[in-house]
DNA sequence: TCTGGGGTCCTCCTGCAG
DNA sequence: TCTGCTGCAGGAGGACCC
């Protein structure tokens, strides 16, 4: 048996933790530079505040209803997570953390686990442990896990945020609710093709020839029908290292020289040349991308990536700027607007396992080097990071975090306070 | 004026070798 | 030597997820 836990709304719910007047409020957080709306409380999705709404324009209407809206916080959203996460990890040691605010658990050998029972008492713990609400789906496959979830978190006041499919008459009441565009696994395009052979819902999917499946929705949907009908065939996942390191960005403003396009790309490559080291990885690809702005139509569109393999494989901050900078010079044309860019690392090794080539050696000078750079980084971070040239000295892009809440569990002069003098 | 970022996996296309 | 076919590998792009 499987369960799918879920925090309810977590961006929102974590800043409902260290904030208790904001329960029964509506709620918003928005994407890096305060972009668009990436996290709703249920008040806030009740009075009809997409997912993805851009906050400009959305503002008077933030400012009309009293959302309370806040810039992301991943240092705290990261942190509450981790909490959630090791508690779940004391029901089961088969956990997989499949995202920041999601783990799918194993139960198996006990054939009469009271699930519905178990489901409550992890409700309890976390809430209790962290204060973030979460949803529990029990089902025989992950994708069921999923729906169940779906259907805990649809009906709290019947199901108390438990949900369990069990028997066959549960899952294939389950799967003609569920419409087809909430499979987990059948995006947009997916969803269109099957309404127009007039399925609608997981059921009607279910009883499609699992030929047609495969020819026309590929090996994913062919295993997305086997869960559905019961068929376990996707099992936990372990974490292991990154396979592809990326760092993009929208730019502020649009870029349309290449001496600016080159020093934010130079500045992405150092970020990502960073994440590899801290996984103890070396790279052999480098893809560099530029695209101009999808939301100004009536500019010229451009979209390019390249990808510059290395002769050997790094993670030297000055052999990954150097190909990311050869990508660019590639792929860049003088006569667009460019509004997004970035870095993606990929064919990534553990640093021991790397396969020697007898032409070319890598460069010890650089190994101390980086490894120099990264203990500095660490002792001064912040504003005092040493940086390479390409990287200009009057970089000050930062982030638009107009709303930024306090990393109260992460940074010690953010710890709440607590006011004890009492009113008498 | 302001519309996110970071992953995985799969398919399609193209170039190359036999 | 040229042409056409086939299979393979790798890059680019897209779909999907959170």
């Amino acid at each position: 048996m499987y369960a799918l836990i879920d925090c309810n709304n977590f961006y929102a719910s974590c800043q409902r933790v260290f904030n208790p007047a904001l329960n029964h409020q509506p709620v918003v957080v928005l994407s890096n530079n305060d972009g668009c709306v990436i996290a709703r409380s249920n008040e806030a999705k009740s009075i009809g505040i997409p997912m993805g709404a851009p906050a400009f324009k959305w503002e008077p209407f933030f400012k009309q209803h009293g959302v309370h809206v806040f810039s992301c916080n991943f240092a705290l959203y990261g942190d509450m997570s981790r909490r959630v996460m090791n508690l779940l990890a004391t029901f089961s040691p088969d956990i997989e953390v499949y995202s920041i605010d999601e783990a799918f658990l194993e139960f198996t050998g006990n054939q009469n686990t009271d699930f519905l029972f178990l489901g409550s008492q992890i409700r309890t713990m976390i809430t209790r442990g962290t204060g973030i609400p979460i949803s529990v789906g029990f089902a025989p496959t992950k994708v069921l896990a999923k729906v169940a979830n779906k259907i805990a978190k649809k009906f709290p006041d019947r199901t108390g945020d438990v949900y369990v499919i069990d028997t066959e008459n549960k899952r294939e009441k389950a799967l003609r609710w569920t419409k087809i565009e909430d499979v987990w696994g059948i995006g947009r395009r997916e969803t269109k093709k099957l309404q127009k052979i007039g399925v609608f819902n997981a059921h009607q999917f279910t009883q499609l020839n699992d030929a047609w499946v495969k020819t026309n929705m590929s090996i994913t949907g062919l295993r997305i029908k086997k869960e559905l009908e019961g068929i376990s065939v996707l099992e936990l996942e372990e974490v292991e290292d990154k396979r592809s390191i990326a760092t993009t960005r929208s730019f502020d403003i649009m870029l349309t020289t290449e001496a600016e396009l080159e020093e934010r790309i130079t500045t992405y490559a150092t970020l990502s040349a960073e994440k590899l080291r801290r996984q103890q990885g070396v790279c052999q690809l480098i893809t560099v991308f530029i695209k101009t702005n999808r939301f100004k139509p009536e500019l010229p569109q451009y979209y390019r990536s390249v990808t510059v393999a290395i002769d050997f494989p790094t993670s030297s901050t000055i052999d990954i700027i150097k190909a990311a900078k050869k990508g660019l010079k590639e792929i860049f044309l003088p006569e667009f607007h460019y509004k997004k860019a970035g870095v993606i690392l990929s064919e990534i090794q553990e640093t021991d396992a790397v396969q020697l080539n007898l032409f070319h050696i890598r460069n010890a000078k650089h190994e101390v080097l980086m490894k120099t750079i990264d203990d500095v980084n660490k002792y001064w971070g912040g504003d005092r990071k040493v940086r390479f040239a390409g990287q200009s000295l009057n970089y000050v892009w930062k982030m638009r975090q107009e709303k930024l809440s306090p990393r109260y569990t992460t940074r010690i002069h953010e710890v709440i306070e607590i006011n004890l003098k009492s009113e008498k």
